[in-house]
DNA sequence: TAACGGTATGTAATAATATAACGTTTTAGA
DNA sequence: TCTAAAACGTTATATTATTACATACCGTTA
C-alpha cells in the first residue's frame, strides 16, 4: 500500500473530511460525509466518526449539537473549542459561527453560584436570518 | 377502552412521562424512559417521543442537546423554553438548570451583527461540579 | 345530540446516528 | 531500529429518532 503522510498536522482521513466540511456552505451530517467520501476510500462510519472526533478536539470543526451536524471553524483564534457560539436560522438552517469577544469574555467569566468552575461552553441561538425574515 | 382525561393540561402519556422525568435526579434518555414506562402501557418509541416533543414545547422539560437527554424544568418562569442554560459536570454527568436573570437578559438582548433576530437560545456550560473537583 | 376538527393514542416498520471490538498499518521519537 | 501512540480498515451492533397509518378522544358549535 502507498505511503501516506500528514498534511497540516492532519492525517489522510482527517484531511479528506476536513476539506469536505470546510468547502461546504452548510453544516454536514456524519452520514452525508460518509456518502461523499466513499469514492476516496472511506467506507465505514467509524472512519468518519474518528476523524470528526479528532477535528472537534483540535478545534478545526465544531459540532452543532441541536442538529448533529458539523461546520468548519471560521475564527482563527478558536484552536481549542472551549467557547463556541452559533446562530441558527430555523427556516433555512443556515448556521453562522459567532465570534464576539465581549460575549465570549462575558460567558467565560460567568461563574455558577453552586461552585462549579466552567471549562467550556456552547451557545446556540435560534431565529430567522435576514433572508428568511 | 377506558376513559382518559387530561390532568394539569397534560394528557395521560404526557403526565406519565413528565412524572418520571420530574422525579429523576438525573437527566433521562428517551429509551430509558421507554423501558421505565412499559409497565404503564407505553410500548413504543413514538409514544415517548411525542410526549417529549410536547413537554419540551410547553416548557415542562428541556432537552440537553449534548446528551440527548431530558430534564424537568425547575424554574417556574420558564413556561416557554426560549432561554435555557445548563451546567453539566463532565465527570458525574450531573446537570443543573441555571436561572440567572442577568445572564438571561444579557443573552436575550444579544444581537447578531449580521441582522439576525433571535427568538431563542440554549447554552450549555461544561466543567467539574463541586463534588468532582 | 350529531357532526367536525384538532389532539392524542397504538402499533409496526424503518431510518438515522453512533459505538464496540479487533486486528493491522503508519507515524513520530528515543 | 525499536517502540509506543495514533491512525486505519472492517464487521457487527447499539442507540436515537421518525414515518406511516389506523383508531380513539375531546371540545366546540350547528
Ligand atoms: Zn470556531
Ligand atoms: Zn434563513
Ligand atoms: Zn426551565
Ligand atoms: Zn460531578
Amino acid at each position: 500500500m502507498t505511503r501516506m503522510h500528514k498534511v497540516n498536522n492532519l492525517s489522510k482521513n482527517q484531511k479528506i473530511i476536513f476539506d469536505l466540511i470546510n468547502k461546504s456552505p452548510e453544516p454536514l451530517k456524519a452520514y452525508t460525509i460518509l456518502f461523499n467520501v466513499q469514492k476516496k476510500g472511506i467506507n465505514a462510519p467509524p472512519q468518519v466518526y474518528r476523524a470528526l472526533d479528532k477535528l472537534v478536539e483540535i478545534g478545526k470543526i465544531h459540532k452543532i449539537e441541536s442538529k448533529n451536524a458539523f461546520v468548519a471553524c471560521k475564527s482563527s483564534d478558536c484552536e481549542i473549542s472551549k467557547a463556541t457560539a452559533f446562530s441558527i436560522c430555523e427556516s433555512c438552517e443556515m448556521i453562522d459561527e459567532i465570534s464576539d469577544s465581549k460575549l465570549s469574555k462575558y460567558l467565560s467569566n460567568f461563574n455558577h453560584k453552586k461552585g462549579m468552575k466552567f471549562k467550556r461552553f456552547n451557545l446556540e441561538f435560534f431565529g430567522l436570518c435576514k433572508k428568511c425574515k
